[in-house]
DNA sequence: CTCATATGCAACCCCCGAGTTGCACTTAAT
DNA sequence: ATTAAGTGCAACTCGGGGGTTGCATATGAG
């Protein structure tokens, strides 16, 4: 319930933190990785990828901090996986804005004209 | 033509930039303003803002960085507007991206079925 | 010409993000 | 009981991001 028709204001800026969120490679990659596949371990997650195991608990915590990642502890490994309740609320802020662009994009288009872009 | 359907992949990782660049909130305020009225100078961009004009000025060459805007000086001002083409491209990757989120979701969903979240 | 505007440049500051390494600890496995 | 796997914690390095201030410069206004 919080916004709707926010883009012109201002007030939808607390999407930045998602933003920032994912305006990593490791993070986008991990993101996309928990996206495809089950909660996966962190060991998991390290593998393949070219960085050390801590760094990607660091972009783990980040992920949860934000709010789009949880985890919970089995035996001796920790399962991550994303949180559908806050990821659809991304999806709806990209939604949001990217149709707030749309207009924008229109009325460059426009203004350009003829002219590259 | 670059990428299509690369979500679950990992080279798609290049969006990572643009949401970098959005991933703050005086920089989606510019990005609204911008989005909202026409091409704009850098001290009306630094009006009502809490930032100083320099301050500004670093944000704008940051999304010029990441080819979301351009600028051009027009006497002793220099305007500044967002670029259409990168702007839908973004859009097109946030699309993208929200897509392969939906099927996350529901699988996130199912999995946890009665469970809250 | 003179003054106020609108910028550009450069030097700095402070803090945090990304990544690493070393060590301790817990929990399968054998 | 031993060993190996999977983490957690803490200390540290590096570099860049976000902001600021001061000064120089170009240009519209009177």
């Amino acid at each position: 319930m919080t916004s709707s028709r926010s883009i012109g204001g201002g007030a939808f800026t607390g999407a930045a933190p998602i933003f920032a969120a994912l305006g990593d490679r490791t993070r986008l990659k991990i993101v996309a990785r928990l996206c495809g596949a089950g909660p996966l371990s962190i060991a998991r997650l390290t593998e393949g990828g070219k960085v050390s195991r801590q760094a990607v608990t660091k972009h783990l915590q980040a992920l949860e901090r934000v709010g789009l990642a949880r985890s919970s502890r089995i035996g001796r490994e920790r399962l991550w996986e994303l949180k559908a309740r806050r990821l659809a609320e991304a999806r709806h802020y990209l939604k949001e804005i990217s149709t707030g662009w749309d207009a924008a994009i229109d009325r460059l288009r426009a203004h350009v004209e003829l002219d590259e872009d």
